[in-house]
DNA sequence: TCAATCCGTATC
DNA sequence: ATACGGATTGAC
């Protein structure tokens, strides 16, 4: 114990002698800095972002430094640190902004942010691990050969309309956002949040057109052979999008552009991501992709090989132990490569001079997070472009309601493909028709498949080709609909669903608990209800025997194939768990879509798009999709004609009719009764705020819903935040969870 | 009048 | 958790 034993002799460092730090205790009332004296000889390691010890409270507790300052606002004495952990910057300024950005938005702590931003640190990993070169992340990236080959074929003059490059800066760039203050501070409060991320004031919204109208707004093809300009052949890879081919171009000069992107059938998207990523690289930038599961992850992981070359990018995948994890994640802190990819957690991951964050399929529930204070990543990463000052994908075949959103509010502009592109290279997608509980066929070995579906799929076999049919899994909240349209139904008070307790029980809404006993559908007038919970267990192999003398293989749960050979095959597959297979599937059937439709949940129309969208995706392009529901329903619809935005539009609209996220922003309190209604007590909710429940939760607790606008959004996390901190100051017994955005609203 | 003790609150 | 300050108590 020599270290510190000479307690006496400390003297503190000569230039900025205080150093701010983060202590890592999640209590609501000491989120904010700490200030400690940097011992002088420390000064050299007590570097912004490295891991430290610090007497607090009479512990010795782990904790951030922060910054380094030349004095301290605090008027007692101040102690000194008392351990410098690691001279490693493990917290990069920049993710240190956006995680207080992200704790502000989501009324959470920063300590907790930080715990899910940097892994725990593994000290053999670190001395092992090769140290960083001195310029490693501003080293100028790989061209030419081994780069991707965008330019393929010959020469041909673009389809994509010369218009002025300047046109798309106005337009998409960052300072015409509805934010347009740049500087956020982070730690503003209030503030600062409705500048940080894509907050987007309720009254501001833009009618946007679509389709040709915005290749004028982004697509721009300059044509000139200017150093790092990407050439995209017309009609392929990104060039078959509208605004395509000048997303990436823009990207390699390192513009600050924002698209949600809407997939073709068939599409290599890992490719087309990798090639933004290149594009970006090439402008010396760095990269930050998130995809969903590890599935996903080792086709990015693949792709980014194949166009980026070797030591170019490192893979964070949640599956790793805390070596490689720490090892990994070592790679991008000390910039020794441009591109992360990974699940969820890589969100967070360090990107010298950050150049484009991606998101793949961002109405994966994957990318919220299980932990306080549940941050999704897809509002992490387009805070951190708002933040950073750089470009964003969002991408999918599916559009969720919030990415309609930022193309709503112009935050972002969109990139789809032109409708005869995409009949070209859509599968023929049919629906059954009606009841699919009644839809039988007398040819089929199982009652329960439609003769449509069931002889789409003995053609593919036929033609030796796969067949996918996408079973969901079972076990959805039990809810009521029409009994007649099949409408769900709805809280005529606050648009909460309706449950039935039981058989002759008078529906209840599952938010404000209030009964409807006069209830009438108002879509059709009808009283009567039914449940929609599923009651059939279908097992995939009991679907299988449909097909007798075909090879029937599995993907879910327990094991998830990742890939089929294109040959006669089934596979049935639950949603998130289709494999790819070789040449696409030449049929792809799409079951039990009742129970997915009729969900107790407010995304279960666009959870079912969704699903749908990312089945059917796989099939050829002259393959076919037969979905059992009724032609005329809305989702199927969207499905039939292949227009995710068409379907988030609609959805985005009738959100905002009934006050759903993301049209207004909600949070949960979640907790014994008598801790929720003491935080809320505590709480100084803006106006406006509406409060909704109580309704029960499990484990004897209740749950209340606050609902604001998006003005207030920020006012209302603080609000929360604050009260909570009233309650760990009283050092509240009983705990009280706040979700924003919560995963479920019922 | 002063020390011992209790309680609430801040934690640098 | 622990440390500290202010209030309270009780003995001289």
């Amino acid at each position: 114990m020599v270290t510190r034993s000479a307690r006496k002799d400390r003297e503190p460092a000569e230039q900025l002698p205080v150093a701010r730090v983060c202590v890592d205790v999640p209590l609501a009332h000491l989120d904010r800095p700490f200030d400690y004296l940097v011992e002088s000889a420390d000064d050299q390691v007590a570097r912004p972002g490295v891991r430290v010890k610090v007497r607090f409270a009479g512990q010795l507790v782990g904790g951030f430094l922060l910054e380094r300052v030349e004095s301290s606002p605090h008027t007692g004495k101040l102690a000194y640190l008392e351990k410098i952990v690691s001279p490693e910057q493990v917290l990069d300024p920049e993710v240190a902004r956006l995680a207080r950005a992200v704790a502000d938005r989501y009324a959470g702590n920063l300590c907790d942010v930080l715990r899910l931003a940097v892994p725990p640190r593994h000290a053999r990993v670190e001395t092992q691990a090769p140290k960083a070169l001195p310029n490693a992340a501003d080293q100028e990236p790989a061209t030419g050969e081994d780069e991707t080959e965008l330019d393929t074929g010959p020469e041909i003059e673009s389809e994509t309309r010369p218009e002025a490059g300047r046109e798309i800066e106005r337009e998409a760039g960052p300072e015409t956002g509805p934010e347009a203050e740049r500087e956020a501070g982070p730690e503003t409060g209030p503030e600062a949040e409705r500048e940080a991320g894509p907050e987007i004031e309720a009254g501001t919204e833009i009618e946007l057109e679509t389709g040709p109208e915005t290749e004028r707004e982004i697509g721009a093809e300059s044509g000139s052979g200017r150093k790092g300009a990407v050439e995209v052949a017309p009609g392929e890879g990104w060039g078959a999008y509208t605004a395509g081919a000048a997303f990436l171009r823009g990207l390699s000069e390192g513009r600050a552009l924002r698209a949600v992107w809407g997939a073709l059938p068939g599409e290599d998207w890992a490719r087309r991501i990798a090639e933004a990523a290149a594009a970006t690289v090439r402008a010396g930038r760095g990269v930050v992709i998130v995809v969903a599961d590890a599935r996903d992850l080792d086709r990015m992981d693949r792709a980014l090989g194949e166009a980026l070359g070797s030591g170019q990018h490192v893979a964070l995948n949640a599956a790793l132990g805390p070596a490689e994890r720490y090892r990994r994640f070592l790679q991008a802190s000390r910039h020794q490569v441009p591109v992360v990819v990974g699940t969820r957690a890589a969100m967070w991951a360090p990107a010298s001079k950050l150049g484009l964050v991606v998101i793949w399929d961002d109405g994966d529930d994957l990318h919220a997070e299980p932990r306080s204070p549940y941050p999704h990543a897809r509002e992490v990463l387009l805070t951190r472009a708002q933040l950073s000052d750089c470009a964003a994908l969002v991408a999918g075949f599916a559009r969720t309601g919030e990415a309609q959103l930022l193309l709503e509010t112009g935050w972002a502009k969109e990139i789809s493909a032109p409708r005869d592109t995409l009949r070209l290279r859509s599968p023929a997608i049919a629906p059954t028709g009606d009841d699919p509980q009644l839809a039988r066929d007398p040819g089929a070995a199982t009652a329960r498949l439609p003769s449509l579906a069931w002889q789409a799929a003995r053609q593919a076999l036929q033609h030796d080709t796969p067949v996918l049919v996408q079973v969901p899994r079972r076990g959805y909240l039990p809810n009521t609909a029409c009994a007649e349209c099949r409408t769900p139904a709805r809280c005529p008070h606050c648009s909460g669903s309706l449950g039935l307790a039981g058989a002759r029980d008078v529906p209840t809404c599952h938010w404000c608990g209030r009964a409807a006993a006069a209830y009438s559908c108002p879509n059709c007038g009808s009283r009567r209800l039914r449940a929609s919970v599923t009651g059939a267990r279908r097992t995939a192999e009991e679907l299988g025997r449909a097909f007798p003398g075909a090879t029937i293989r599995t993907s879910g749960r327990d094991e998830v194939l990742d890939h089929v050979p294109g040959e006669a095959a089934v596979v049935v597959a639950t949603p998130g768990a289709e494999p790819t297979a070789e040449g696409g599937y030449g049929a792809v059937l799409l079951l039990d879509t009742w129970a997915l439709l009729t969900r107790a949940d407010l995304r279960a129309a666009e959870e079912t798009m969704r699903r749908w969208l990312n089945a059917a995706a796989l099939a050829r392009s002259d393959g076919r999709v037969v979905v059992v529901a009724d032609g005329g329903l809305a989702t199927v619809q969207a499905l039939l004609r292949w227009d995710p935005g068409w379907f988030a539009a609609r959805e985005l609209a009738e959100r905002r009719e009934l006050g759903f996220p993301p049209a207004v922003r909600m949070a949960s309190v979640t907790g014994k009764a008598e801790a929720v209604a003491e935080l809320l007590s505590a709480a100084k909710l803006p106006d406006g705020a509406e409060l909704l429940g109580p309704v029960p939760a499990d484990d004897e607790q209740e749950r209340m819903l606050v609902r604001v606008n998006r003005g207030r959004a920020a006012e209302m996390a603080h609000a929360l935040h604050e009260a909570s901190g009233v309650r760990s100051a009283r050092k509240a017994a009983l705990p009280v969870r706040i979700e924003v955005d919560p995963a479920a609203l019922f």
